[in-house]
DNA sequence: TAATCGTATTGACCTTCATCAAGCACCAAT
DNA sequence: ATTGGTGCTTGATGAAGGTCAATACGATTA
């Protein structure tokens, strides 16, 4: 993390809300144009992370929230022996570190899958504006529930459904958040291996890589390697459809 | 809920945070004692919901947050077409509604397992009074941050762990909450059924019962019904270490 | 006390997915 | 071009747990 950190040339590189593309996916979403000329003044910086390297750790004192502004991460729970679980995927706009906000350690790993740039939000400054902004600490509340139903969902995904639904929900629930973005629906590139697909979502890589044949061999996607076109949207909403807790 | 309300002789029935036996396990946490007398304004009154009875549906406009007083409680996200699956159970002194905590509607239902008392605290005051006392603002965003690593702990068991491993956790963790309460963690009462703690854990009633017999067959349990009396902590905890994700 | 309904236990059988194993594709470094 | 590494695909096999079914238990009501 310190390591990222040295590489920056700081000057020039202040990161602004208030002139940011993410603003409506983000933190700042339905501040006032003056609040977030005030949310600027409380974010360090645009921090760069390489590939493979973590910008936190589980056990980390917990000093800021970070926000992805490109790239691509996953969090993780790693066990002593090494064995590693994913609990999330995290793209352009959104927040890691709330699992740790308002506590002193943080509560898992943040990996980058590709080369990213993350906006760092200092709890201490954070938490002073909310108080000064209600608005701001009403939406901090707004975004920890939607992180807790959001895993209530992948409970109910993990509980409850069966490979091809969990693989379905995770393309469609990827899909949609491209679309969010700005990014084509129908065409995008996984960042993430199939064992880690396979981890989040409850099952062995082997499993996923059938799946996605199967998938593949039934005319709904084309998959290759990373690569993925979805062909037939509706018959995957429809393998999902009747599966319960989707709220994304 | 409104049914529930009209019952109550409100007079007298007054909350108070400030001589509440729960005071080290709910909202007060750590809040100076001058802080906690406005927090006892700030809580409406305490309502009794029976056995069976909705405290709140999904859906439903979200206006409090509550905490359970006596009794216990389990959260579920329903489906159309009627199928439920348990997101969480809950007892004396923590809160329930953080999943719609700056939002407007609940995302989950809560319903009675037995005859309850909660202490309502509406998001308006709360809000207004955590602006106020910023210890208070903190430890509801403690609060949450808890619920999120609470839900990881919940994805793990479901993504990671075999029947058996996911019966010992969800007893242990019982237990320990029993005796966080000043009962006894070797011998209580499953407020549940099998069904109910099946879809909790992501498996059929029948394998629940099957495991509890094999963990009494063990000698690790004694299982009448739904009273359970834990003969073999160290075995079950045995079973349970080198499982990942533990952070109850 | 008997009857009834919801809940729990246990057995037999079958599906799904994990495991083990082999081979392939792709990239990077030499 | 060769080598090695990593990630992906596919097949064969078996174990865990789901499904179906029969029965028993236990609390509430008649």
């Amino acid at each position: 993390m310190s390591a990222a950190r040295e590489i920056i040339p700081i000057h020039a590189l202040k990161a602004v809300c208030s002139t940011c593309s993410l603003q409506e996916l983000c933190l700042p979403l339905g501040l006032a144009q003056e609040e977030m000329v005030q949310l600027d003044d409380a974010i360090n910086q645009r921090m760069p992370v390489r590939r493979g390297e973590a910008l936190f750790r589980l056990g980390d004192a917990f000093r800021s929230l970070y926000a992805v502004r490109t790239g691509f991460f996953k969090t993780v729970v790693v066990s002593e022996d090494g064995r590693e679980q994913v609990t999330g995927f995290h793209m352009a706009g959104e927040l890691m570190g709330l699992d740790a906000f308002g506590t002193d350690q943080h509560g898992c790993t943040a990996i980058a899958l590709e080369d990213c740039e993350v906006c760092e939000l200092p709890y201490h400054r954070l938490e002073n504006l909310a108080l000064e902004i209600p608005a701001l600490n009403r939406h901090l509340y707004k975004l920890m529930s939607r992180e807790i139903i959001r895993d209530q969902g992948a409970m109910l995904l993990l509980g409850n459904m069966r490979a091809e639904e969990r693989l379905a929900v995770f393309l469609l629930n990827l899909s949609q958040r491209m679309a969010a973005r700005g990014f084509s629906s129908r065409q995008f590139v996984l960042r993430m291996t199939r064992e880690e697909i396979g981890s989040y979502l409850g099952m062995k890589l082997e499993t996923v890589s059938r799946t996605f044949s199967r998938f593949q061999q039934d005319g709904w996607i084309k998959v290759q390697g990373k690569q993925i076109e979805v062909l037939d949207l509706a018959a995957i909403k429809q393998l999902v459809s009747g599966c319960i807790g989707l709220q994304h």
